[in-house]
RNA sequence: UCCCCUGUAGCUCAGUCGGUAGAGCGGGUGGCUGUUAACCACUAGGUCGGCGGUUCGAGUCCGUCCGGGGGAGCCA
């Protein structure tokens, strides 16, 4: 182990004197050394001259064993209440394990546990073999202590810091755009509403509320994209991003979708579509490597127990240079491939599910994005071609998930924007600050969307969405 | 929101033609073993999602409500 690791280590042990983590012992070479552990117990199993504990505390996917020689531990009444979930504190030393599952191991020091928490065995809901996912989440309080939860939370954590760590490398700033908007024109989908009023009140007396008198004077609401904050920003700083909390009030009961999700927004000035779909490649080649590099265990786990042959799947993606297309060439290979579709092809129509995967999958065998998309299923904001027909939108798709990104270059000409809201039946009034950006310092710039949680879908394997977000919010519930 | 499936022990499920309930795992007890999803034996554990109907009789058939899952649409 390099210095530097062992300073990092001894610097944490100061701060929390009592134990190691247990992912740092893993690192250490087995000679006998007093080492602490804290964590909670997963399995016990009992021979007849020793008890085997696997204790886990969050750091690592395989617990450490514990070893208790029953014949030289002292007062074996005291471990009884040691059982699975049972919160405990080790005193061992570190040795090298006979056993063929593990390379050390740590031998508990005579009355060396110390059980903090028990944990009753009639009622605790884990047990030591598979659940389903659907029970999981009914006990949401308990699961991030199961094997498969315990990995997403890891790599979820992982590809937190590795999508600040893409976008701070290369000088974007973190901007907080707003979670309360007043605006509700952002057409990304229904809004919950945000109040103070007496609802209850109101209802009661068959009166129509006076937002007048509402907190902020106005209806609001929760936000569904930070997007046009993320935009004034960009023209000021240049390069910046948003990641934060995102929602949306549809009545959508789907393996993909939340109520309260996360998403991440860059947004560039001086950048044209073509800079965009760099970024946009760069950073999902970028999450992907780091999350295979730093996350090995866990993506052995997903590798063998959820989506077999991920691995060789993500690490072809993250090595693959993504085919560039237009929607208009899309519709063309389409048409050409001969394969029959619940919904026929023809340009205009925006492109269902179905006919993503079959370009992914079949046609290029590989990532793929899509731009220039017609104007009639995009929204206002986006840069308007010369051909007066397309904008420039920009969809990435990817094997297995479909759509992963959607963004586009940004319409930037004052007069087409206003234009261009005026055909979608929008105020320009309700802009007056977004057009204002292109009164003052307009230059092209570009951004786009994705929502954290089908990327750690994507990449972890996970089907269905409520079990790699800690708590979910869908419709009907909310529960912890 | 639409379509399909589903609800039986703590968990995962079986239950034939309508005749008052079964397995594995988990729990408890005992045994065996450097064990590792440990193993073996015994044992406890059920208002069959709720309500209503058909029937001599309903886990089983019908209606309805509630919960869960899958797919579609929409999206991220």
């Amino acid at each position: 182990m390099p210095c530097s690791s062992i300073f990092r280590m001894m610097g944490r042990m100061n701060e929390h004197k009592k134990s190691l983590r247990i992912r740092d012992i893993f690192q250490l070479e087995p000679k006998n050394q007093e080492v602490p552990v804290q964590g909670w117990i997963r399995t016990r199993r009992e021979s007849k001259q020793n008890i085997f504990f696997e204790i886990n505390d969050g750091s690592t996917l395989k617990g450490i064993q514990v070893v208790v020689d029953k014949e030289n531990y002292g007062d074996l009444s005291s471990l009884e209440s040691a059982n699975n979930g049972a919160a405990v504190e080790v005193q061992g030393t570190l040795v090298a394990s006979p056993g063929k599952n593990q390379r050390s191991e740590l031998l508990a020091k005579p009355e060396g546990i110390h059980v903090v928490g028990d944990s009753p065995q009639e009622n605790y809901p884990l047990q030591k073999k598979r659940h389903s996912f659907e029970f999981l989440r009914e006990i949401a309080h308990l699961r991030p202590r199961t094997n498969t939860l315990g990995a997403v939370s890891r790599v979820r954590n992982t590809m937190s810091f590795a999508i600040h760590r893409f976008f701070q490398e290369r000088g974007f700033q973190y901007i907080h755009t707003p979670i309360i908007t007043a605006s509700d024109a952002e057409g990304a989908g229904e809004m919950f509403q945000v109040t103070t009023l007496p609802i209850s009140d109101l209802a009661k007396s068959g009166k129509s509320p006076d937002y007048q008198q509402d907190f902020f004077g106005r209806p609001s609401f929760l936000t569904v994209s930070g997007q046009l904050e993320a935009e004034i920003y960009a023209l000021s700083m240049k390069n910046v991003y948003t990641f934060g909390p995102t929602f949306r009030a549809e009545n959508s009961n789907t393996s993909r979708h939340l109520a309260e999700f996360w998403m991440i927004e860059p947004e560039m000035a001086f950048c044209d579509i073509d800079c965009n779909m760099d970024v946009a490649e760069d950073f999902i080649k970028f999450i992907l490597k780091t999350t295979l590099e730093e996350r090995e265990e866990d993506m052995n786990f997903f590798n063998q127990w959820i989506e077999k042959g991920i691995l060789d799947s993500l690490q072809r993606v993250s090595e693959s240079t993504f085919h560039r297309i237009t929607y208009t060439e899309a519709i063309k290979a389409l048409e050409d491939s001969g394969a029959k579709f619940d919904y026929p092809v023809s340009w205009g129509m925006d492109l269902q599910s179905e006919h993503e995967k079959y370009l992914t999958e079949v046609v290029y065998k590989g990532p793929v994005m899509v731009t220039d998309y017609p104007k009639e299923i995009k929204a206002f904001y986006m840069k308007l071609n010369d051909d007066e027909k397309t904008v420039g939108a920009l969809d990435v798709l990817v094997p297995r998930l479909g759509e992963i990104i959607g963004g586009s270059q940004r319409e930037h000409r004052k007069d087409v924007l206003i234009r261009r809201i005026q055909e979608m039946d929008l105020d320009p009034e309700d802009y007056w600050w977004y057009i204002d950006l292109r009164t003052y310092g307009t230059v092209p710039h570009s951004g786009f969307g994705l929502g954290f949680e089908r990327v750690i879908q994507y990449v972890t394997g996970m089907q269905n969405i409520r079990d790699v977000i800690p708590f979910p919010r869908t419709v009907n519930s909310a529960e912890f």
